[in-house]
RNA sequence: GGAGAGGUGUCUGAGUGGUCGAAAGAGCACGCCUGGAAAGUGUGUAUACGCCAAAAGUGUAUCGAGGGUUCGAAUCCCUCCCUCUCCGCCA
């Protein structure tokens, strides 16, 4: 959510990064200054006339206790119009107020300047792209038959005891979840992330905190029981651990990993390119998260994207670095790099991790702050990112590293297999 | 799930209708004291939204959340949320 008093002094420069994100209701900007105007003037009426009644009541007060009951009713009976107006302006107030937050929550994160003007997803800008692309013998497996090949996930069992899009990883392919979440936390840890395990279900107040609600509930799981929504990320409640909080300057970065299965509704998507691992209702995930400095947030972006990077090199994959365009951006981002790894048996790139600094779009809602040099609160920005996702890269790996033999497990991976080979 | 108790500032904790944004203590910050520290001592120590060009100042709101009663609510009433204790159930 970005600030009415941002918006209000940046009216300009706001509707051209709008713009950039193809953002379609630029009016709502001038709407949301009108708004907050009225909310002003009725905030100061409210105020002045609460003002009168406090210290009226104040001399009620004093004057019932030295015994002057008389003129305690005179002013008593003055009380009455003050009481009315209060009333009608607190009211008023409550009514601008939401409709002030029913447009604020329509306006997405602006992009940051670096973000190439764009809508689909083939104008993202390919930032870099490691090595050559992988060849594969012509008679090159994709996953889902290697997994079969080699019994490493039963797609039907899961659709017997859930649904589909909730695989049941068998043998050593239930060995290799386990190895690969291992890596990735300690490998965050190398590099200086703190491990949290975190609930994997959240109430509505850490769904708006990090920008799902309102609005993406279609998206997620909701037990209607209890009122609550099963993670779509771990980024949600790892993020609304801070919700409400206001470090200390000393406390920054904030540096969190985590690791959690995610669920997904992803309602709408059908086809071809959501088979076997691309596309499912629950995955596994080790996310990494940031709470920083705004002044360091998109140094902290690039060591993000570059512990990604890391990751993807350590276990041989080829794969690019995307900068998403303005149309392809999350609601709440301000710049995301996407990473992607080169499927060969389907000939073509999976998106394996995201990494976003969302500068204070969310830190606003959340109201996380921290105390800077001046001993003001002000917003921290945070960032967040997937390091990483395990089924497109399971996909990739299964994939890239068949051989006549068998599947080759990376040299990084074997400490946490204990075997070398899928066969 | 049943019964009871309770939610006050960074923490402990007082406060049952007015002088309460809130006693006291602890913590923390700064100063004094000290060779240095401890002890002692003094001062300060919530957040948000406004007004003001801005600082200073000042208004309003906030004692779990929302509503109500009242001239006036931390205090009384209602609803909801949460915590603790006992019982039940249970990985």
């Amino acid at each position: 959510m970005l600030q009415v008093s941002y918006i209000r002094e940046n009216r300009d420069k706001v509707l051209e990064r709008l713009a950039v994100k193809n953002f379609k209701q630029p009016d709502l900007v001038d709407e949301i200054i009108q708004l907050d105007d009225s909310r002003r003037q009725t905030q100061v009426k409210l105020d002045n006339t609460s003002a009168e009644a406090n210290s009226a009541a104040k001399q009620i007060g004093e004057l019932m206790r030295n015994g002057k009951k008389e003129e305690a009713e005179t002013i008593k009976a003055k009380t009455g119009v003050w009481k009315e107006d209060i009333k009608k302006y607190n009211d008023e107030l409550a009514i601008i107020e939401d409709s002030l937050y029913q447009k604020l929550v329509l306006l997405p994160n602006l992009p940051h300047s670096s973000v190439p003007k764009g809508i689909t997803p083939e104008e993202n800008e390919v930032v870099l792209q490691n090595g050559t692309i992988p060849q594969l013998p012509a008679n090159a497996l994709p996953h889902w038959e290697l997994a079969a090949k080699y019994k490493l996930i039963d797609f039907e069992l899961g659709v017997k005891i859930t649904g589909a899009g909730f695989p049941v990883y068998t043998n050593k392919g239930a060995k290799l979840q386990r190895a690969l979440i291992n890596f990735f936390i300690d490998e965050a840890e190398k590099a200086g992330y703190k491990e949290v395990s975190v609930p994997l279900m959240v109430n509505e107040a850490s769904g708006f905190g990090t920008g799902q609600l309102p609005d993406k509930e279609g998206q997620m799981y909701f037990v209607t029981e209890d009122n609550l929504y099963l993670i779509p990320t771990a980024e949600v409640p790892i993020t609304n651990l801070y919700r409400d909080v206001i470090l200390k300057a000393d406390e920054l970065p904030v540096k969190n990993c985590g690791h959690t299965p995610c669920f997904r509704r992803e309602a709408g998507s059908y086809g071809a390119h959501v088979r076997g691992l691309n596309r499912l209702h629950q995955f596994d995930k080790v996310e990494i998260v940031q709470v920083v400095n705004p002044e360091t947030s998109y140094d902290v972006l690039e060591q993000m994207s570059l512990h990604v990077q890391s990751l993807l090199q350590k276990l041989g994959l080829h794969y690019r670095v995307l900068r998403l365009c303005g149309g392809d951006m999350s609601f709440g981002s301000a710049l995301t790099y996407d990473m992607e790894t080169w499927s060969a048996a389907q000939q073509r790139w999976l998106e394996v991790s995201s990494v976003s600094n969302f500068e204070t779009f969310q830190s606003n809602r959340l109201k996380l702050r921290f105390r800077n040099a001046e001993g003001k609160t002000q917003l921290a920005h945070t960032l967040n990112g997937s390091a990483l996702a395990l089924p497109r890269i399971v996909a990739t790996l299964l994939e890239n590293n068949q051989t006549e033999k068998g599947i080759k497990v990376p040299e990084v991976l074997v400490p946490y297999t204990r075997f070398e080979w899928i066969d």
